[in-house]
RNA sequence: GCUCCCUUCGUCUAGCGGUUAGGACUCCGCCCUCUCACGGCGGCAACAGGGGUUCGAGUCCCCUAGGGAGUACCA
């Protein structure tokens, strides 16, 4: 048998973190066993779906690049095969029409929860079946009164539950539209679904689903049921925490290998292994070794991770992940460096895109001021001499290369009988205008041979002021 | 209230009856070093509590506590 597997999120909101982690999890276990994966938009509530999320989910899933094997199935364009269920389930008993009212409903929510007792539809319209004036009824799904559902979980183990507990669930609203509990039992049957992975949040609805799956004659798919994620304080997620929509990761600048290996040690863990490339993942990933326990979203670690991937992350490839910072920070490229080289200047010191490109800035860009504390530490009168000599040099270099500039820089400090670091650290503040930057050689390489000459002038000129004001 | 699930360092986790309880992130030292990083080395830090079972329990069972989910004409 084929494993299929399926996504179904529904557009009522963005697509998060936890929903991907589940998405990738189902993908990960069908190509792990050469099966396929499915997508499906369940929009049955009208109300609240909206298509820029449903388009959020499109663009989010080809952005991690967890490719579907075939069209999105959306519930909305199925309505009437629910529709066919419904009358059958009547037809056959399996399901009825209720008149109750919703203020009934919740008066006998409300006496219930005063006793004490389990709260759920009594089943009150299960021998009533004559129509009530001024009321469209619901139809609702004739759940089995007596004996145990058991769910041999994935992840779980397994998992009993009384039918007693579970009440008679509608499956089709006063408007005639499907619901979910419902919808997803005829779709997983009909996509033929093999193995649903989901979050955990579904551990209960599965019984009820089960007890459809019979009802329609259908054998159930094996279940998996994914532990929540939660946020770094273990509350639930939410926008407390940072990002919650997956495409602001993609705009903070992680890369989305790089998400994805954080996203799949979330719960599950290939002894002490922390990287895992793709294919790795396919290969090792087994829902048997997912963790049974919420986590925590850190976002520390997150950040750890997109490095490691930056750094190993080939040049052209990298410098092409980082035009569109370089570009939405304003920067010029074309009168700068090549992206190419920022990137190998930076692969080892940025964590995220937006902080490599934004690190990059006095290479695109011509800074006004010297940061003042770098400035009264280092472009002291002292290091003036030097700085002239070294200016001069570099001004009469053949060639402007890191080999080069390097030479020149090495010189000048001997010359002058000085430590790399006593030149080393006047000159970066001169040509980036602050501390810290990539090695000397690199960074004044990557600011040009026009920009460090006006740079070296200007900072040597406000060295001649300053020592002009001191005396 | 009822039903179901969960519980190893701050966080992610390894562990599958006998371990000095391992790794990773974070943090702190040291080394490397022209700054910052990277890298290397070292350190701080955990079996929720209580009962059993067993020669022996982080590992098995029960209870308690604490988290979480569901209990919708949401999904």
């Amino acid at each position: 048998m084929t494993v299929r597997t399926r996504f179904a999120p529904s557009p009522t909101g963005v697509l998060h973190l936890g929903s991907v982690r589940t998405a990738l999890f189902s993908w990960l276990y069908a190509r792990h066993h050469g099966g396929q994966f499915l997508l499906r938009i369940e929009d049955t509530d009208r109300e609240r779906s909206t298509p820029e999320n449903v388009e959020a989910i499109f663009d989010g899933m080809a952005w991690l690049n967890l490719t579907a094997d075939e069209e999105p199935i959306y519930q909305t364009a199925r309505f009437d095969r629910y529709r066919e269920v419904t009358e059958q389930w009547l037809a056959e008993d399996k399901a009825y029409h209720c008149y109750c009212t919703r203020a009934e409903l919740e008066e006998m929510r409300e006496r219930q929860m005063a006793e004490g007792g389990q709260v759920g539809y009594d089943g009150r319209c299960r021998d009533r079946h004559e129509p009530r004036e001024g009321v469209d009824p619901v139809v609702r799904f004739k759940n089995p009164v007596d004996g145990v559902v058991v769910v041999n979980d994935a992840v779980r183990g397994r998992v009993e539950f009384d039918n007693g507990q579970l009440d008679d669930l509608i499956i089709a609203r006063s408007d005639g539209t499907p619901t979910y509990n419902f919808c997803v039992v005829i779709d997983d049957a009909d996509m033929q679904i093999t193995h649903v992975i989901r979050g955990d949040d579904h551990l209960n609805n599965t019984p009820r689903q089960i007890n459809m799956f019979a009802a329609l004659g259908a054998t159930p798919p094996s279940f998996g049921h994914l532990p929540m994620i939660l946020g770094a304080d273990g509350a639930k997620l939410s926008k407390r925490h940072g990002a919650v929509d997956i495409r602001d990761y993609r705009d903070e600048g992680f890369l989305p290998e790089a998400l994805l290996n954080y996203l799949v040690r979330l719960g599950w863990s290939h002894g002490d292994q922390e990287l895992f490339s793709m294919e790795e993942m396919i290969e090792y990933f087994d829902i048997a070794d997912v963790n049974q326990s919420a986590s925590s979203f850190n976002p520390e670690k997150l950040r750890w991770l997109n490095q490691q991937y930056i750094k190993v992350t080939p040049t052209a490839t990298l410098a092409g992940e980082v035009r569109p910072y370089l570009e939405e920070l304003g920067y010029d490229i074309g009168g700068g460096p090549d992206p190419e080289a920022v990137v190998d200047a930076y692969r080892e010191r940025a964590e995220t895109l937006r902080e490599m490109a934004e690190s990059a800035r006095y290479c695109y860009v011509d800074f006004e001021e010297f940061e003042a504390k770098a400035a009264k530490k280092h472009l002291r009168p002292v290091i003036l001499e030097p700085l002239r000599a070294l200016a001069e040099r570099l001004a009469d270099l053949d060639e402007w290369s890191v080999l080069e500039i390097e030479a020149a820089v090495k010189e000048t400090a001997a010359a002058h009988e000085i430590n790399m670091g006593k030149l080393g650290q006047p000159l970066r503040v001169a040509v980036t205008g602050a501390g810290v930057s990539p090695p000397i050689d690199v960074t004044v390489c990557l600011v040009g041979r026009e920009r460090t000459a006006q740079r070296l002038a200007k900072a040597i000129a406000a060295i001649e002021a300053r020592a002009a004001a001191s005396h």
